[in-house]
DNA sequence: ATGCCTAACCCCGTTAGA
């Protein structure tokens, strides 16, 4: 048979610009990585970027070719997302639901071209200590993560989750698991929460599509050489609901920005979705 | 080894990050 059976729905169908590039980065500080942000859209022109640590109550003007919505917070967290050219976005939520009393901004989440774009930062949580709040506040703010995806999910609204998660998924994430147990990014809990957003039927968008691939980083330490010697970890993930995981083309971690002069300690992840 | 580096705040050291 010469002809394809299906038939080609547009024309435009195979057009190589018929795909949506969403990237993101942790910048620690907007204010410090200005000029690298506008960099990164000047040379990589995605059509969304998320970017978590702004560190900071305002946003500065970085381009004028993209729309910015932001939660800020003084010193601390806050995120952002920037959509090319200023395209449709609505508001869905600026913070995560499940405990009123939480002032930190680690959380957005956004209308985008039918999709629900959320953007998180999630807690640290170290140290894991008795006298610490910091690991249960984690632990708890995953717990609240988890029900608000399962919400999105009964509701049928396809979606995808990016940014700095704050967690290690596997020994193949990092150059020294013995070196993290223990740690809030590796522990035990950590991963069974970890696990329980996977269950949801999300994908881990990097490990779909390079499942084997180790040395694979996007967090080096400011301390001790790591960037030299690529002592990382894989922290900064996107995670897909199963009709977005359909769209999934490709995923890739880009280190370069991490090489630039006085540079953010993590670097950006890419994926690239189909157009419906 | 629990620091090594970096940023914010604002007091010139502390807190936080991961």
């Amino acid at each position: 048979m010469r002809h394809p059976a299906v038939a080609v729905a547009s024309p435009f169908r195979f057009s190589v610009n018929m795909s949506l590039k969403i990237a993101s980065w942790n910048v620690n500080s907007i204010k410090a990585r200005q000029e690298h942000v506008a960099r990164f859209l000047k040379e990589k022109n995605p059509d969304v970027l998320f970017i978590q640590e702004l560190k900071g109550e305002t946003f500065p003007e970085i381009s004028s070719d993209y729309h910015v919505v932001y939660v800020g917070q003084k010193t601390y967290n806050g995120v952002a997302i920037l959509t090319h050219h200023g395209e449709e976005t609505k508001i869905i939520s600026t913070r995560l639901a499940g405990d009123d009393t939480d002032e930190q901004a680690r959380y957005l989440e956004i209308e985008f071209k039918g999709l629900r774009l959320i953007n998180i930062y999630l807690p640290n949580g170290n140290p894991v200590q008795e006298d610490s709040d910091k690991f249960p506040y984690k632990l708890k703010w995953m717990e609240r993560l988890y029900h608000r995806l399962s919400q999105l999910r009964s509701e049928q609204i396809p979606f995808l989750v990016g940014g700095d998660f704050n967690v290690i998924p596997d020994d193949i994430d990092c150059y020294n698991p013995t070196a993290w147990q223990g740690d809030a990014l590796f522990r035990i809990e950590t991963h069974q929460a970890w696990r329980a957003l996977l269950n949801l039927g999300l994908s881990d968008a990097y490990r779909v599509l390079n499942p084997l691939t180790a040395n694979a980083y996007t967090f080096w330490d400011y301390q001790a050489g790591a960037w030299p010697q690529n002592h990382g970890i894989r922290i900064d993930h996107f995670l897909l609901s199963p009709p977005v995981t359909d769209r999934l083309l490709s995923c890739w971690i880009d280190p370069t920005p991490r090489g630039w002069d006085k540079a953010s300690d993590h670097t950006p992840i890419f994926i690239e979705l189909s157009e419906i």
